[in-house]
RNA sequence: UCCCGAAUAGCUCAGUCGGUUAGAGCAUCUGACUGUUAAUCAGAGGGUCGCUGGUUCGAGCCCAGCUUCGGGAGCCA
């Protein structure tokens, strides 16, 4: 039985096995005490061994970190910390662990955890994180079945070079030197496992609006790839990303979509995760006390989080953001390290101003320049039906994150689309297939893209997306 | 990739102006203690000062390069 569940239990000194790691062992002349966790909760519990019931040598192995089996009666605790307890009568160590195991009872960085990332799944701190992670993936699928969405697998490899959305990790089956050569020097693809040039996918978009025009609700949930060379706390070259695409939506209905989609997970975690929120939250308290009073959160990390459950998001065009910004003080003040003018794509500087200083809620910007957006974005018609500058896009931005949402209603009309395909240089034949549906029965849809981790990133309170992935990968570092 | 910063005990960090034997707290080990909550108290062990080279009578400290990490920026989710 799990400890999550033990602890639930009326303590009548009924018969209880006790399956974790230990945490802390406190000894005294006449009684020890060991907390053990199972990962099942944040919650140990207090296995109490009263001198003579345990043998000393055997007892002397359980140490910080060993796996243990403590068998014995469950108990109302006499201790003030506790309600039940476990009076040990048999203790089994599964595996030590000596004085050399790393996490041992006290403080250590986020940055020496991340050095051991195979371990630190046993700290209060990973142990919270990554079960709310779970439960945030298990919202997602919920939400959308609920909404009669399906679950769809697209490709994780891909020979479709023309998502435009970063550098791509090649697939091939080739050693590195020797891979064959076309008569001109070029490596020679045809020879290769798939008989062309592949990658690992970079969004399932593309073929996630294929099921889209047929089942008419779709979501992805898969990993996604970048070999960008990204250095930052926000970004990774393997994280997950949820993609809805929806059939008959436009670029309203889609908003209306990743609003209620991101307060319906937050509220889940809020719901089924208190208990390891509240331990986050106080964490982050006793981090900030630290900080000048300028630079504390004004808002708790659950406040925070019922905060957007409960209010509108922003929602407004680039044009007005844009003019915004251009009254800002920062801007007249010349704070802003790049200028604003519209046409521009808004820096983060510019975002943050928007979403944490001016609006201070999460904001759904619309209706981009189509100059800065992807090729597959729908033309807005300008007031007499000739194309605008325009493109139905909408990003929703977050405080302390950034972009959490990136989508669009798609270009449905075949002759725009294949204008705009053109006019950025993609072959149409690479994508005949993405085109064909425009040919045949062509309908309005919208879709976007929430990275996953920048959603545990923002309701964790953590602030390294590498701490919120169990097992990052990042330029330089494929370490586990 | 660019800008800034950092690397000293298992961990977190101090180390003055370049000067004798490099320190603290926590962790570990040993001992004490009749119910503890990261127990407490006493004692002990523990160092290739990131790597390579340079300056100097002398380098943890100054200089150069490299590596890794962190913060910010770009790319984006």
């Amino acid at each position: 039985m799990q400890i999550k569940e033990i602890l639930k239990q009326a303590p009548e000194g009924q018969q209880v096995t006790v399956k974790g790691w230990v945490k802390t062992k406190r000894g005294q002349a006449n009684i020890v005490f060991i907390n053990i966790n199972d990962g099942s909760a944040l919650k140990n519990i207090q296995a109490v061994v009263e001198a003579g019931k345990i043998d000393e040598e055997l007892l002397k192995t359980v140490t910080t970190g060993a796996a243990v089996a403590v068998t014995g009666s469950l108990v109302a605790s006499s201790g003030s910390g506790q309600a039940v307890e476990v009076m040990a009568e048999k203790i089994e160590v599964y595996g030590p662990a000596d004085e050399t195991f790393p996490i041992q009872p006290k403080k250590h960085s986020l940055e020496f955890l991340r050095e051991k990332a195979h371990l630190r799944f046993r700290t209060n701190v990973f142990g919270a994180v990554f079960r709310i992670r779970h439960t945030l993936a298990y919202a997602v699928h919920k939400f959308y079945h609920e909404q009669g969405f399906f679950y769809l697998h697209t490709p994780i490899i891909t020979a479709s070079d023309a998502e435009g959305a970063g550098e791509m990790f090649h697939v091939s089956t080739f050693e590195p030197n020797k891979a064959p050569l076309t008569e001109t020097g070029e490596i020679d693809f045809t020879q290769d496992f798939f008989g062309r040039e592949t990658a690992l996918t970079v969004s399932g978009q593309l073929e996630g609006e294929l099921g889209a025009l047929a089942l008419s609700r779709i979501y992805t949930f898969g990993p996604t790839f970048r070999a960008e060379n990204s250095n930052t706390s926000r970004h990774l070259a393997e994280f997950w990303m949820i993609e809805p695409e929806v059939a008959f939506f436009e670029l309203e209905d889609n908003m209306n979509l990743a609003e209620s989609f991101v307060k319906y997970v937050i509220r889940y975690a809020l719901e089924h995760c208190y208990e390891d929120l509240e331990f986050l939250q106080n964490r982050l308290m006793e981090e900030e006390k630290q900080k000048p009073q300028n630079e504390r959160s004004e808002l708790a990390l659950i406040d925070k989080l019922k905060f957007v459950v409960e209010n509108d998001f922003e929602r407004l065009t680039y044009t007005e953001a844009i003019d915004i910004l251009l009254k800002s003080r920062p801007a007249q003040k010349k704070q802003f390290q790049y200028d604003v003018a519209w046409g521009i794509d808004l820096q983060s500087e510019h975002e943050r101003y928007l979403v944490e200083k001016h609006f201070k809620k999460p904001v759904i910007l619309t209706n981009y320049p189509r100059d800065i957006k992807a090729f597959y974005m729908k033309q807005d018609d300008d007031l007499n039906g000739a194309p605008g500058p325009t493109v139905r896009a909408m990003d929703v931005l977050f405080p302390g994150i950034g972009e959490i949402i990136g989508g669009s209603q798609r270009e449905d009309s075949y002759d725009k689309l294949l204008a705009r395909v053109k006019e950025v240089g993609i072959d149409p034949e690479n994508i005949w297939w993405y085109l064909e549906t425009r040919k045949f029965g062509s309908a309005p849809h919208a879709g976007f893209g929430l990275g996953f981790e920048r959603l545990v990133l923002f309701v964790t309170g953590m602030t390294n997306i590498r701490d919120v992935i169990p097992f990052p990968r990042t330029p330089k570092n494929a370490e586990f």
